[in-house]
DNA sequence: TGTAATTGCTCTAGTGACTAGAGGTTCAAG
DNA sequence: CTTGAACCTCTAGTCACTAGAGCAATTACA
């Protein structure tokens, strides 16, 4: 039996942020003690790494629900979880590709700049004027 | 003098956006006309395609009133905007490297498996045990 | 000039995934 | 038995908008 800030320290996750989850019904609320507080069984220990592990890995919440539904049901075909991962996997590619860019441009637009002052600032004069740029954000 | 919609799809912001920047005080509150609706000087073009063309580079809201500030005053030291511009740089590229970890992560667990239904699926056992992770995310 | 369609107005509330704070209660150690 | 840390609930705030309700003004066309 842990307390919500033993829990906590053990798996990673904050106080608040567990009392969020169970607000959501990502996590069964749990037994109380006596003066109400929280009292934790072992088992929560794995779905809650499952919860924190999943999030790390910029999985939504709404994805990680339909993760532990299919995690309670050994005998599904688990093309579905394979299916969430893949489209997080387009996901990532899609933003690692577009800061990438953004990154270039806002290289570009710094290193063109020798200018003292304000007025002739090219880094301000580029983001005041997007006919500049190479790409179409 | 343009109407709100007018401004709008000449910057390529939305209706509801620009109200809202005015709210935040990102833009002045314009004159109206005598039925009580917005009426924008061509001035304000250059302000908000400023706005939004740093939005679409990633900068804050916060990165972007200090820029305008800087934007209204030529004879200022034009450092300030480098800087902001620059530690932007490095918050993209801290991004980028960890979307890239946890791309690999993600490709690496979502191949490992080769079983048909959840009870041995190795992308929901890996995302309940983080030990076999690479990287430290 | 009449009318209908479009655009505009304000205000409130919702999004995602938490985080912060107030004001009070319970627990564990010494 | 006392002290201080950890716990409780509840509300509100974060960021940068977005959605919707209910109504008013403007514009285009006949």
């Amino acid at each position: 039996m842990f307390s919500i800030g033993q829990l906590s320290s053990k798996v990673g996750v904050k106080v608040p942020t567990i009392r969020y989850y169970e607000s959501i019904g990502l996590i069964d609320p749990p037994h109380r003690s006596e003066g109400n507080q929280r009292r934790y069984e072992p088992e929560v220990l794995d779905r809650l790494t499952f919860i924190r592990h999943a999030r790390d890995l910029g999985l939504s919440i709404d994805a990680i629900k339909d993760l532990l539904i299919l995690n309670a049901n050994p005998d599904m075909p688990c093309d579905e979880a394979h299916l969430i991962a893949n489209q997080h996997l387009k996901d990532l590619a899609r933003k690692i590709t577009q800061l990438q860019q953004l990154s270039l441009e806002l290289t570009r637009i710094t290193q063109n700049c020798d200018s003292d002052t304000v007025g002739h600032c090219k880094v301000l004069e580029a983001l005041g004027d997007h006919s500049t740029c190479k790409s179409d954000h």
